[in-house]
DNA sequence: AAGAGTATGTCACTCGGTGACACTAAAGGC
DNA sequence: GCCTTTAGTGTCACCGAGTGACATACTCTT
């Protein structure tokens, strides 16, 4: 097994993550290069994007199978459950990390006020609803239609977003579970006539 | 007045707008460079960056003050009107412009399947977004917080992502203003203890 | 000690985007 | 008609995010 080299190579991810964050929090996301954490972490531009793929993602951190195991989660869930029910309970239990990753609040500010990193979370976020839109119309007797599952998600994601927008807003003193709550209460759908 | 260097510009851009839509509908966006296009329309690059801020801006046609003409809609429904149903009968005649562009079912193709492009049409929506939510909050005894006004907005733009994702499913052949009201029908939300 | 596999550095390159400077051509005033 | 602005353009040099290729060094196994 092989496990050692996996492990250094994880300790130094972090170990380069945490620098620059750092940084990033010091002078923005924009004004720090690749280069600066690079020199400052005593390695070349190449090996850093030999840890991490790209520069937003020393931010989002690694591989994330998270979509995976929330539609995994959803498919779990009661036979014939109300498929909101099931976004409102598997989503709000993953809430922290579907927004962008699991971190506090600086790093959600940054995020939040930097365009590219906002991009990046909006295209995480579309990946991951589309996973778990398959897989609630997976379920049996689901009797969802795309447009349906399509709807039912993203309005989830909506909900989510305001939340974690909510949060900040609060300077994290807010209740997100109890925003969680209140955010699919208000949206919670009327299925009567599509699904029976 | 200086009308006519005006125009000429606007043509230029037209023209090299329908350039570049072509060029991108062959090869693909991250396949066709910005040299390729300039060179095709027998400039430089530097020449094409004046005409247009970024290559994304190619396809997302101009300047948009859309937003200002949304929230200025939103501004203008009956006093006292359900907040849902103004952005059902506002957006919804805005709709198409709203996601993206105006454009048609292979431009609508062609940023659905291009992350960058994508990218940019979160963010666009973003600032609308923000802009509608602050014409809702804005009118007077409209009683909404922060919270549910995001929240309202955010629905109503996961009402209309879904709509656009379905009539890209369809080829075109949906109804978009019977999605619309389908989707707007079935997030409506239950206000009843949060306004009154 | 030899060989395999991995981490790293260096170099050169692509592509989007920008600033600086020079040149051309058309407009406008006299 | 000439002279001065000035918009439009080309060229060149540059930055920053990535990427591919190649050489070198380290480490682990046998």
């Amino acid at each position: 097994m092989d496990g050692l080299r996996e492990r250094t190579r994880q300790a130094m991810r972090d170990e380069l993550a945490k620098l620059a964050l750092r940084m990033f929090a010091d002078r923005g996301f924009d004004e720090t290069t690749v280069d600066d954490i690079a020199r400052a972490a005593g390695m070349s531009k190449r090996t850093f994007f030999r840890y991490f793929p790209s520069k937003e993602d020393v931010i989002f951190g690694g591989v994330d199978d998270l979509g995976e195991q929330v539609a995994e989660e959803i498919r779990a869930r009661p036979a014939g459950e109300d498929p909101w029910e099931s976004l409102r309970v598997v989503l709000g239990r993953w809430e922290r990390r579907i927004h962008a990753s699991q971190r506090e609040l600086a790093d959600l500010r940054l995020i939040e006020s930097t365009p590219s990193l906002r991009a990046r979370t909006h295209q995480r976020r579309d990946r991951l609803r589309q996973q778990v839109a398959d897989a609630l119309r997976g379920r049996p007797g689901s009797g969802l239609d795309a447009f349906t599952a399509d709807l039912l998600t993203n309005a989830a994601g909506a909900a989510l977003d305001t939340v974690s927008r909510e949060w900040l807003r609060s300077d994290g003193t807010a209740d997100r579970a109890a925003l969680v709550d209140r955010a699919f209460a208000l949206l919670k759908p009327d299925l009567g006539d599509t699904v029976r």
